[in-house]
DNA sequence: GTAGGGTTAG
């Protein structure tokens, strides 16, 4: 039949039906002769006109209950009345929507009712406050067992849309109306918690899981360990374990990963090793997680020989390296310079089957700029491109600092355009490290202007920012202008570091005022920073300058005792120091030693050394 | 529906 017939068929049907009466039996006739065409003729043969004056709640209530009706003749009636291309889209009640919701349930369409019930909850013009809305479903269920599972989807939607006070209000309301709570919905709330950063509501959460009877395992446990953990309450997490132990509800090993990982990161290696230990002893076996944390946080402590053992380790036990191990080990390999392995791990992988992706690509464009082979990195930047993989913000990152290591600044401002040009936004790690170039190659304005602006740009600077900005005044010799920024930032809370300190040491040192320069020593260290060998080798440094070479000596030796090592700066400094005094016979005891130390001098201490033969004695 | 990767300063 054409469309056309139909929609005459239906007018004169709907005709027969007097609209002005609004008693239920007359509801319930327009219902039915509704509900009668809809499984005659379809839903595209509904002309809006008509039926809208027609329709009222109860009507389009009684269409969608009714049980005759298919599941596709409904969610197109339903569809159709909310249409928004038409003159005066109907917006339908919340019952309206919680009674189709039930049908699509009910007719095994879960994922289009979870769908709507999503709508239901995000409607500003509809919802209603949780309690209202669960007993709302229950009603529309009329006793089925299927209320259970609804009232169930309620808590995980809102879950999912971060609403948690209306998840938790469903949470009470199961709990108080009897219903079984399953743990994996509340796995879902917790995990919406934890990535908005509430990790002590989830810890919370977890309890009132336990007092409602939940039968709560290990991966709710883990769970809220991990946020513990990545918030630095790795106490309060152990202790979590501990209470949970009590209940029988044992760590596995994604608990200790979580446990093990944070001490890693934070380098507490004694508490890491304790972690694995008691792995061992448990009969926890290592799964490639706890293979990619350790290689990973080996690599990125500089103890690269470990990561390649604990590789071959995981292979031995018939685990295969994915692309995460791989990129794990290949960027410990990048850091180190060795690049020759890197490449070998990367041509592996390959031929594994693996594909790098943009960390991977990363790494191993980090460790050429690193070593200065910048022509190679591009060409890595070519083939990813090639790839279809993009170049983000980090990699950009990493071919500025490239650049600017090599004294290519200007190179460094270009990829900065071309980022901006990209869309890609400059972050702390682009300001720092073109600042930093800047410096280097003495355009101190430039890099105080930058340093001045970013904030303009919404990014914040952060310790390195003003510890380079803190850098750019005293190599012009500003010390005043150094330490107001110095100021600054304690205003602003960031606690500088040695690098901050050590910044200030060479703005005084260099202007050969050594008291001050000690007393920010001092300070430093009251304030909790050791001074390091940078520490050390500016003070040593700047009191070779003012001919103290003496001070300089009691420095130099003052190192090993706090366990510092000197390098061939150190040894440079003071073997300058002796020699500009015309103690030539320290100054060649000094460079024994230090090539004895299996250190390499540069130019500066041949040239030095040389100096000092020819330097009559005071 | 547990846990993982690449970038910065002296």
């Amino acid at each position: 039949m054409p469309i056309q017939n139909r929609q005459k068929k239906l007018v004169s049907t709907l005709q027969t039906v007097k609209p002005s009466t609004s008693s239920s039996k007359s509801n319930q006739d327009v219902a039915e002769k509704i509900s009668e065409t809809l499984i005659t003729l379809g839903c595209k043969s509904l002309p809006s006109t008509y039926l809208l004056h027609l329709l009222n709640p109860e009507v389009i209530q009684l269409v969608l209950s009714n049980p005759l009706l298919r599941t596709k003749s409904y969610l197109d009636f339903f569809n159709f009345l909310q249409w928004k291309g038409s003159t005066s889209p109907y917006q339908h009640d919340i019952s309206a929507y919680l009674t189709l919701i039930y049908r699509l349930f009910k007719d095994r369409r879960f994922a289009l009712a979870k769908h709507l019930l999503n709508s239901v909850v995000i409607n500003e013009d509809i919802k209603c406050t949780a309690t209202v809305t669960a007993s709302l479903l229950e009603n529309v269920c009329d006793g089925s067992w299927i209320r259970a599972k609804l009232v169930d989807m309620l808590f995980r939607v809102y879950s999912d849309n971060r609403k948690f006070g209306e998840a938790l209000e469903t949470f009470e309301y199961m709990k108080n109306n009897g219903f079984k709570i399953d743990e994996r919905s509340c796995i879902i709330y917790l995990l919406a918690l934890k990535r908005s950063n509430q990790v002590k509501s989830a810890f919370r959460f977890l309890r009132k899981m336990l007092e409602a009877g939940v039968e709560v395992s290990v991966r709710s446990m883990t769970i809220v360990v991990d946020g513990l953990c990545k918030i630095g309450e790795i106490e309060t997490a152990k202790g979590l374990m501990d209470e949970m132990a009590g209940r029988g509800i044992k760590p596995n090993v994604a608990t200790y990963n979580c446990l093990m990982g944070t001490y890693l990161k934070q380098g507490a290696f004694e508490e890491a090793t304790k972690v694995r230990n008691l792995m061992e002893q448990k009969g926890v076996a290592y799964n490639i997680l706890t293979y990619t944390i350790l290689i990973d946080r080996f690599s990125s402590c500089g103890k690269v020989g470990e990561a390649e053992r604990l590789f071959q380790e995981m292979h031995q036990k018939g685990i295969i390296a994915d692309i995460y191990v791989y990129t794990a080990l290949i960027n410990g390999h990048c850091r180190a310079g060795d690049m020759k392995r890197a490449f070998i791990l990367f041509d592996e992988l390959t031929e594994r089957g693996l594909s790098p992706n943009a960390h991977t690509y990363g790494s191993i464009i980090n460790g050429l700029c690193k070593v200065g082979n910048l022509e190679a990195a591009q060409m890595l930047v070519d083939e990813m491109q090639s790839k279809g993989i993009n170049v983000n913000e980090v990699i950009f990152n990493s071919l500025m600092n490239g650049y600017c290591r090599e004294g290519l600044v200007d190179e460094a401002l270009k990829l900065q355009v071309v980022m901006e040009k990209k869309g890609l936004k400059l972050d702390v790690f682009t300001y720092n490290t073109i600042a930093s170039g800047l410096c280097k190659a003495k355009r101190t304005n430039e890099a105080k202007r930058l340093l001045i602006t970013m904030e303009e740009r919404d990014v914040t600077p952060n310790k390195l920012s003003f510890t380079t900005l803190i850098d750019a005044y005293c190599k012009e010799g500003d010390l005043l202008g150094a330490k107001r920024v110095f100021h600054e930032m304690e205003k602003k809370g960031v606690k500088p570091n040695a690098a901050t300190y050590n910044a200030l040491i060479y703005g005084y040192c260099r202007k050969g005022n050594l008291k001050e320069a000690y007393k920010l020593r001092d300070e430093m260290e009251m304030n909790g920073i050791a001074a390091d060998i940078y520490t050390y080798t500016t003070l040593i440094h700047g009191n070779c300058m003012v001919r103290k070479v003496d001070e300089a000596w009691e420095l130099f030796h003052e190192m090993p005792k706090r366990g510092l090592q000197h390098n061939a700066v150190t040894y440079t400094a003071i073997i300058s120091g002796f020699s500009k005094e015309g103690r030539s016979d320290e100054a060649f005891r000094l460079y024994d030693e230090m090539i004895e130390a299996g250190l390499k001098p540069d130019d500066t201490v041949y040239s030095s050394l040389v100096g000092s033969l020819h330097t009559v004695k005071p």
